[in-house]
DNA sequence: CAGTATCCTTATGGATACTG
DNA sequence: CAGTATCCATAAGGATACTG
């Protein structure tokens, strides 16, 4: 969780603070945002593609992704065994969020940059 | 910053990490609906608002706001000291997204509920 | 009022090695 | 292959006290 975890006045008093936690947490949506763009995915392809991210940690995170049903797992017992991940369709209806997030950060990201900069001049060290 | 942190290769697979960094980093979601929704604030208000954040961190993520030109603050020299703060044109250009994601909420967080719910039935402890 | 300063606890994530 | 287990470094955040 990397908002305000457990639930508080800053939930109260802010009604999205809930949907931020399960949707933007950490490594969430390099994962939903690639299993969406290339489709089912083994463990390893999806490590080889997001590359910083470390078998435990994406391990840990595909599972919570899984528990919170935007993604399923598929095991096959096999030698040797063979694991998929795939978008749930509960995770696909995040993709028209995540478009109007893409488009919010091609129009003032920008903006963003520029405000960095001048405060930064401002307020040298 | 709540995501990946420094540009990698996570960055590369995923074009929205960098505005989920700025955007909804930790308490950033109150602090702007906060003001979004009362309007122009000053710090005891926003911390009476947000009743679980402590004086240090709220400073923190206000001036990360203010340099990513989301908020402004503006300081009043009197005695005592009156400082206020107001989300920016930049920052209210959000509300959009903030809507829309309140929308994906109110369709869908019944869903993680009981995906969770199902997960932790189907596997106990 | 609007913060700073300091100390301290905890959580997160990285590195590495190992297993069914 | 698909993870687990273990240990460790860092940093984010809380509690508390203090200041212009």
């Amino acid at each position: 969780m990397q908002t305000t975890g457990t639930p508080g006045a800053a939930e109260v008093a802010c009604p999205i603070s809930p949907v931020v936690d399960i949707v933007f947490s950490r490594w969430t949506t390099p994962i939903l945002w690639t299993l969406n763009e290339f489709g089912r995915q083994r463990f390893v392809e999806l490590e080889r593609r997001i590359a910083t991210v470390t078998p435990k940690v994406l391990t840990q995170r595909l599972r919570q992704l899984e528990r919170d049903g935007l993604i399923t797992r598929t095991y096959h017992p096999e030698v040797p065994p063979r694991v998929e991940y795939e978008i749930s369709d509960l995770g696909r209806s995040l993709a028209p969020l995540f478009a109007h997030l893409a488009t919010w950060a091609s129009a003032n990201l920008g903006s963003v940059e520029r405000a960095r900069h001048d405060y930064d001049a401002r307020a040298p060290r």
